[in-house]
DNA sequence: TAGATTGTTAATCGATTAACAATC
DNA sequence: TAGATTGTTAATCGATTAACAATC
């Protein structure tokens, strides 16, 4: 299976796919085909056999695409065979919420630890999850193979976690501080909600139908 | 200012010049180049100009933009010139997290209200804001003018919710809930947490240098 | 005026969609 | 075998980038 270069584009619907076929198999569904699936997903049926041919054909001419199959590529383009273990900092609204969150644990992914500088919240645990002081950040990452550092701090202090947890050795970070980082040479994923609320903003009150 | 159709690309642009623009005009800067802002914020100076483009020339020939001016057009563009009074239903990890986040009032976005079926929720407050019973949801929306319903609810409820918010009159969703709403006239913005983390599992395994 | 930089048209690039031969 | 549907190539569409005349 060789992977070239895949789209930004193609990797966004990855999660769609992978959370759509959960659904069709949890509801007891064996085969679909790419213009059904795409019916469902409102995507076009090319787009979605082109999508799956970045990474290899999981499909039977004649057949169409077995859900199981399908699924199970899905989770392993996604790298979801593997347990992640992630740390927060910051345990502010945004930390608290993912330290309380027990959906990203179906995707073997758990947050371990959170980290803070508020003397108020070091020592505490949220949802069995220690606060720890921000300056054992780096011991903590190393000595606890923590390949995930998520961002929940202000924007003031994103950039200095950022170097940290590189330095420290994790793979990915997840940052939803509204700013963005820069010299990072692992994969970073911005969630930044403000962003997404203003663009609802932007279409409420354009006057364009919104119904494709 | 005649304004077509414009692109989802470029809406999802706006709230980063506008980010963008605030901390230059805090930082004092009072003009600034396409060119420059196109480096600063890693686009193309090009792509900068077709932008702002897209709502009509705020630029001058030879000098560049007015950050000020800038700023409040795009913040008008944005239509952030206005108040917004919004709801969260359920209060849950992340309609908690949103109703202690005090930023969106920069941008006049107000939660005023809570809204779930937990009975052990119904009369607490958080951060001030009421949880009130889901009963009463469509009574709230109209009486206090609600213009934005944000869905913070686990998915078996977001259709639901989503019909009913938009019936009793919101005029646009932001919806939480890792499903595509569908029958939806007003604008509906999804921010699928989830998604995001597991693009940046798929990323986290590309041995792709990220290194743009 | 000369230099800088926009607004805008044209060229390029990439992503989506269509078409169809291969084949289950 | 006939029908269905994939994998894949080709066509289309749209977004990004380049180029440059207009003009401050």
């Amino acid at each position: 299976m060789e992977v070239r270069k895949v789209s930004e584009a193609v990797i966004r619907r990855l999660p769609k796919y992978y959370r759509h076929l959960l659904i069709l198999q949890k509801t007891g569904v064996e085969r679909i085909s790419s213009g059904k699936l795409a019916q469902q997903m409102r995507l076009n049926a090319s787009q979605v056999r082109q999508d799956f041919n970045c990474f290899g054909g999981f499909g039977q001419q004649g057949y169409g695409y077995n859900v199981s199959t399908l699924l199970s590529e899905i989770k392993n383009i996604l790298s979801l065979n593997q347990p992640y273990r992630a740390v927060v900092v910051g345990a502010g609204n945004i930390g608290t919420a993912l330290a309380n969150f027990e959906g990203f644990e179906r995707d073997s992914i758990a947050i371990e630890a959170l980290f803070d500088i508020d003397p108020a919240l070091i020592g505490s645990s949220i949802n069995g999850k220690p606060v720890l002081h921000t300056d054992e950040l780096e011991t903590y990452i190393k000595k606890n193979g923590i390949s995930i550092g998520i961002i929940a701090a202000r924007r003031s202090a994103a950039q200095n976690i950022a170097d940290r947890m590189q330095a420290a050795g994790v793979r990915g970070i997840w940052n939803f501080a509204p700013m963005d980082l820069t010299e990072v040479e692992v994969p970073v994923e911005n969630l930044h909600m403000t962003d997404s609320l203003l663009c609802l903003c932007y279409k409420m009150n354009q006057n364009n139908l919104y119904e494709e």
